[in-house]
DNA sequence: GAGTGGTCTAGACCACGCA
DNA sequence: GCGTGGTCTAGACCACTCT
């Protein structure tokens, strides 16, 4: 997996070592950190090593600077997170903000897909949440969710949870998202769609399966969703 | 649109001068630019100026740069293009490279939903191609576009065209895609999709409607793409 | 006014590609 | 060995926020 880099800069070491800071919470979320020179003095490294730092890890959106005031971990709030991860929309473009449906959640041994997708051992205990979302008050979404319960303990006693996972995995469970891959396609709504969402069956629905990462990386969530397409798309912007 | 600033940095006015040339083939795609050092030079400012300035054009992948050779125009090369906006899979990941079906291609007037999302004049007019690609042989992607001719003069002859039109429109009209807006919906499809791809009617069908954007800020495709979905996924990494 | 990030500069040295 | 980009430093000054 690890090549030899052969050279290893400064500034490399500095990112491993704030990163490791960040995903142990020695600072947490919304809090400043310690200012670029303070940081350098501590560290022993010139203000300008410390800046490339925190510019990297800012493009990554896990730290946010504003000039006069400092350095601070990104917050998945509820209106960030929610945009940057939900990518569905009118057609007009309109950008919609899901509400509460309905949910259960059980903490069960994981299953042979489930342990290959989320890289767990064989006897590792996941949780499961199934929850419709409404869009403008009607169903709009079926999402089913597997978490490794070792990250996640006692999540099952907070429902009903919030819209945004990613912030309550972030403020209680110390589980920073960055990154998601998304495979999509199109299937046929089946009669659990119907029953479920109130589309017919047969009509196209929008599949959305998603692993999701962490800040130290890792795999810690499984999402599939699926999503009714007779109002709504999925927009993605690729640069 | 424009705020005053107040401030304008002169990276930021550097910045625009190189967008600039860029965008009027001072610097041919695959060519190397002058060195930081001759460029700062030629502008006056510093050697880290210029970097900045590099470096930020190098994260839009409008520049390449290599430790020891130079910095140079990212080529929209056939390989690169082809995975960089083409975001179609195998469920297991396997990324697949499309073929030559079919094309025709037209040029005429604008429609009215045409001008509108391409920003064009009454007058204008555009090129329409429609051509279906194959995936490992198979009929897999049914293909709309419409460019405003103005910009692709005497496209309609260069048929057959490459499988990659993005490597084509830089190198022989000098135009540079550098972000694309995409919505994907689920349809079924119809009985064109059955003629053209050989898919049931009423089968599951992804829709891609991409508006893609060149680099002096200028919407110059539309394109909507329909494609089989029954062993193809479209695959994206949000971060 | 004090403290923060943002810009800009100048210079030294390192890693890499190529002739 | 030369020229390129990549790293690292030190210092000056600017813009912004808060008290």
């Amino acid at each position: 997996m690890n090549e030899t880099p052969g050279f290893r800069p400064l500034y490399r070491q500095v990112y491993d070592i704030v990163v490791r800071r960040v995903a142990q919470g020695v600072w947490r979320p919304g809090e400043a950190l310690p200012s670029e020179q303070n940081l350098a003095r501590e560290l022993g490294v010139s203000q300008g090593t410390i800046r490339k730092v925190f510019d990297a890890l800012t493009a990554e959106k896990v730290l946010e600077r504003h000039q006069g005031k400092g350095t601070f971990i990104a917050e998945n709030t509820q209106e960030r997170a929610q945009f940057r991860f939900f990518r569905l929309a009118r057609p007009d473009g309109k950008r919609l903000a899901p509400s509460f449906g309905s949910e259960t959640i059980r903490v069960r041994a994981a299953r042979a897909p489930e342990r290959e997708r989320l890289e767990l051992a064989r006897d590792a205990r996941v949780v499961e949440i199934d929850r419709v979302r409404l869009l403008e008050g009607v169903s709009a979404i079926r999402e089913h969710i597997v978490l490794p319960a070792d990250l996640f303990a006692g999540i099952e006693k907070l429902g009903p949870l919030p819209n945004s996972l990613y912030s309550l995995y972030q403020s209680k469970f110390g589980v920073n998202i960055v990154t998601t891959h998304e495979q999509l396609s199109a299937q046929l709504a089946t009669a659990e769609d119907h029953r479920q969402m109130g589309v017919d069956a047969g009509s196209p629905i929008l599949v959305i399966d998603r692993t999701a990462v962490c800040l130290p990386e890792r795999k810690v969530e499984w999402r599939l969703s699926r999503v009714r397409s007779d109002d709504l798309v999925y927009a993605v912007t690729l640069t």
